[in-house]
DNA sequence: CTCCATTAGTTACCTTGGTAACTTACTTGA
DNA sequence: TCAAGTAAGTTACCAAGGTAACTAATGGAG
């Protein structure tokens, strides 16, 4: 659980040049940051940032590396929400609210430079710039908006649909029937709040009705009516 | 489809009375309010207020009435997200996101009276009201607060443990072994996200196996420790 | 009060997918 | 390059719950 400290300094032109803060100059910013208001610390890759029914006493801003946010239901079943990296913000949809804990875990899934601001300097900073205000509001409306997508995917009640809608948003996004796998098996079924081996069960059944084929990093769409159906 | 209008002045001091207005006097919340940037309507009971991935150019505000927000799946399934009343405001996780269009259905499950408010005049009243801007972030994170808990709530994969998750937090509101129930067995259903006749199949199980009791009205908790338990 | 609509209850049947217990394939560090 | 740890594939077994097709009860409207 140690954590390594280390200077802002380093950071600074980062946190600038990001949209958030880009109202904001250089000086600005550093005369803006002090001490008692922010923390800035590295995690290892797997070390957890932020347990489940943990307060949320400030917001998070990742700078480098990675976090994947993660419900862990009792008997240790995983459903991954989203994985976050450089420039997101965590926790932002809690600071401001009525019932500040968080609800999902945020662990680091890779060496993650992390940092911590307090509600009052985020108050602070609403004032000063309109822009800063907006964005902000705009970060914790973009993380509403996750969940609900994600209410979407979880209520589609069989494995088959679940990975058709996986399919056809990543058919959206990569343009090409080959779907580059970037995650091992085990994430995507975590991603899909699903066992490994139900999910393997139900690809080669897919692949057996000829809708698609794959191997261990891709799957090909073979029927794109599958895709371009109705959810 | 037809929609009712009405006068602002009806409505100015409730408006004023609720928590998100109170910064604002009676003569500056209507000095504010110009012609082009609300609307006043009436909705009967049953109508469609915002339609699933119609796009967002407003927020609501709930005057009077209730309103159920849904997510309608596929063959005609629903899973009821929540239900919101007077003070409520609808679409504020939208409006100043990157997606900004309605991920669940709106309709109206009584006669509503709904303010409509343009982006533009939230804004002006963030910046004119510190209070009204925290308020207003408030809104949205528990939006989100309520999205998280739903998606904790339905990735219990029974209906046994999420009849118990209810249970529990009607015991906790509540604080009685006798839970009454406000709605009716077909809206509960639709709450859990599952079908009617199931429910009805797991809560006799529960009573065969000496958990609950139950009538058309209400659940009686016959063994606290499912409920003290670990969720 | 009666009729019609909505809500509730019931249950046989069958699909889905979780579980567990394996085997097999990768990958990475010493 | 070998060993160990991790990821992936496989499958028999079985519980959970969706489906559908009923019947029963309830509750307003006229």
């Amino acid at each position: 659980m140690e954590v390594e400290s280390i200077n802002i300094l380093n950071y600074i032109d980062a946190l600038v040049s990001q949209n958030l803060f880009s109202s904001f100059s250089k000086e600005e910013l550093l005369e803006i940051l002090k001490k008692e208001h922010y923390e800035l610390k590295i995690y290892e890759k797997g070390q957890i940032i932020h347990l489940q029914n943990e307060i949320c006493k400030e917001i998070d801003i990742i700078l480098e590396g990675q976090v994947s946010v993660q419900n862990i239901i009792e008997n240790g079943n995983v459903l991954t929400i989203g994985v976050f990296s450089a420039c997101d913000i965590i926790g932002a949809n809690l600071i401001y609210s009525n019932s500040n804990f968080y609800t999902m875990t945020v662990i680091s899934t890779a060496k993650t430079t992390v940092l911590h601001m307090s509600k009052e300097l985020i108050l602070t900073m609403c004032k000063k710039s309109e822009k800063f205000m907006l964005s902000f509001m705009q970060a914790i409306s973009d993380r509403s908006i996750v969940l609900a997508d994600k209410i979407n995917t979880i209520s589609l009640k069989t494995i088959r649909k679940s990975i058709i809608d996986f399919l056809k948003y990543e058919y959206y996004i990569q343009k090409d029937t080959v779907i580059k796998l970037n995650i091992s098996k085990k994430d995507f079924a975590e991603r899909l709040g699903i066992q490994r081996s139900s999910l393997s069960r139900e690809l080669n059944k897919m692949r057996r009705d000829n809708l698609i084929n794959f191997d261990a990093r891709s799957i090909t769409i073979k029927d794109l009516k599958i895709v371009i159906g109705i959810r």
